[in-house]
DNA sequence: ACGGGTTTGTGAAGCCGTGCACAAATCGCG
DNA sequence: CGCGATTTGTGCACGGCTTCACAAACCCGT
């Protein structure tokens, strides 16, 4: 509710920006589905969005947005609802996506070729500003206006094109010699694509993706289902977004 | 530690497997990681495994694996560990992939090409069973041992590939009336890669991935290391595995 | 047989996240 | 200007998850 919790020098830019006490984790892994519910809220024309409507859009509860949103500063207005432009504005601010953010893709193999060729990451803040091999057969190979580079001009390619995001598309077997090579060249966020758990110091972030472990997940409540639950495929009532797992 | 703690008709094959009451959702979705690093251990030749031992190749605390595997009826045996075979095959075994899940893959572009010819799938429990998609162009290219057939035969390829997922790899505009028609089709089980949010029946389980939100979860918190926050930059001390978020 | 070393399984405590329920605030309209 | 309708912001209670700490159980060498 309060406007400037801690003093800071000024307003960097643009929007008025609190610098936030300390943000739920919980919270924080919200904050990217609202602001993408929220882009198609401002597409359909909306200009303001009440939090049940938002909690809709992105399939969880009210409360729960409020709650979140208030972690924020609380741009809402009682009786009204928020404004959709200066939500997705702050939303953007406090996840550092004001400026657009530079990765690194690193093995363009299989995956790495689908990542490369997809453009939708550029509305969502991101830029894939290196493509990265160790095989000398793809080193050069040209992806629309990216050129495949070595992984031994890493450091002068992460200087270069100020990669902030690291992203592992390399077989098992390199995943920790690449992270190695990513942390040493100054990335400290990763993005990991090989199912294996990465060791990196304090202070650098990882993220896994392993899409079997996904499977596997919804495969457990599929075999759950089948077994003696009668609840399970008995039930089909109103057509309410169900998400299961985070 | 009881071993038939509710009436079952008969174990159905293979190894003893008590009829779990209920297993938490955080358990769940952690034993795949212990299912992935298990195997690995195998493979490094060991045939038992302390907690501590697993907790470390799993990314976890030991606290958390003893609790996790104490819900699954506990088979370690103490002053040595746990059996790595036996452990193997009960995790299997409750995620129910003792018998293999065929998966069906529908929008054969960009990312469905790259998953369609991802070999890794067939270790950890699934086989892509069919090939879906709607481009009149797409229908009838073969791809491995495999031939993308149309969208409108889905309810007859489910039934005959015995689908038990299916995953979505369309663009956003289709990807609710493609969850439609696999519900309508039989599917109880959707991994969808389009980033929005889908609306299915209950009963229906519903997992998303989303690379941007990924990306954009890394953001906050590199945002976070770069302002004000001293300790974010500064330690580089041990190399112990620090993985961020779920 | 027995004691020392090791590791499991679990009670208990604390923390975090969720959802309810309601007061406070704002708007529109008569 | 006042009133009813609407929606936010949040105190509070509850449940689930994590972590600690330790007794019980087990192996092995002597
Ligand atoms: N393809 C998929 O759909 C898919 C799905 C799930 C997970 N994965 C995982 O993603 C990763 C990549 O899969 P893929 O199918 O693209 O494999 P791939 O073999 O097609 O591509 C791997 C690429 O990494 C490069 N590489 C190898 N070692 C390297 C190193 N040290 N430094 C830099 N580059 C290196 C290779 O030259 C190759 O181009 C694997 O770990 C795989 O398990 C892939
Ligand atoms: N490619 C990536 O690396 C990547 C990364 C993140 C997210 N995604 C998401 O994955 C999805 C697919 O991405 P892509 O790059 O492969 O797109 P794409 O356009 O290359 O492929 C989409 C495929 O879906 C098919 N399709 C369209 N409508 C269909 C329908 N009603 N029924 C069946 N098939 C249909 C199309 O014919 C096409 O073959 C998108 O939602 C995208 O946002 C992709």
């Amino acid at each position: 509710m309060s406007q400037f919790p801690r003093g800071s020098t000024g307003p960097p830019d643009g929007v008025v920006v609190p610098d936030l006490p300390e943000l739920p984790e919980a919270t924080v892994s919200r904050l990217p589905e609202y602001l993408r519910a929220l882009h198609q809220i401002a597409q359909a024309g909306q200009d303001t969005v009440s939090s049940e409507a938002l909690a809709a859009a992105a399939g969880v509860k009210s409360a729960k947005v409020r709650k979140d949103l208030s972690q924020l500063g609380s741009y809402g207005t009682r009786g009204v609802g928020y404004e959709v432009a200066v939500l997705i504005e702050q939303i953007e601010q406090v996840l550092g996506l004001t400026q657009r953010r530079n990765v690194a893709l690193i093995g363009v193999g299989n995956l790495g070729h689908a990542l490369a060729g997809y453009g939708g990451f550029g509305s969502r803040g991101f830029r894939i500003g290196a493509l990265v091999d160790a095989d000398p057969a793809r080193v050069g190979e040209r992806l629309g206006d990216l050129v495949v580079t070595h992984i031994d001009e890493l450091p002068a390619t992460v200087a270069a094109e100020q990669i902030a995001i690291g992203v592992i598309t390399t077989p098992v077997v390199a995943a920790q010699a690449v992270a190695d090579r990513l942390v040493a060249a100054g990335v400290t966020s990763i993005l990991n694509f090989a199912p294996c758990v990465l060791s990196v110091p304090d202070g650098v972030d990882v993220r896994n993706v392993d899409l079997a472990i996904e499977l596997q997940i919804l495969s457990f409540h599929e075999h759950r289902r089948g077994r003696g639950d009668p609840d399970g495929a008995a039930a089909v009532r109103r057509a309410a977004p169900k998400v299961v797992g985070p």
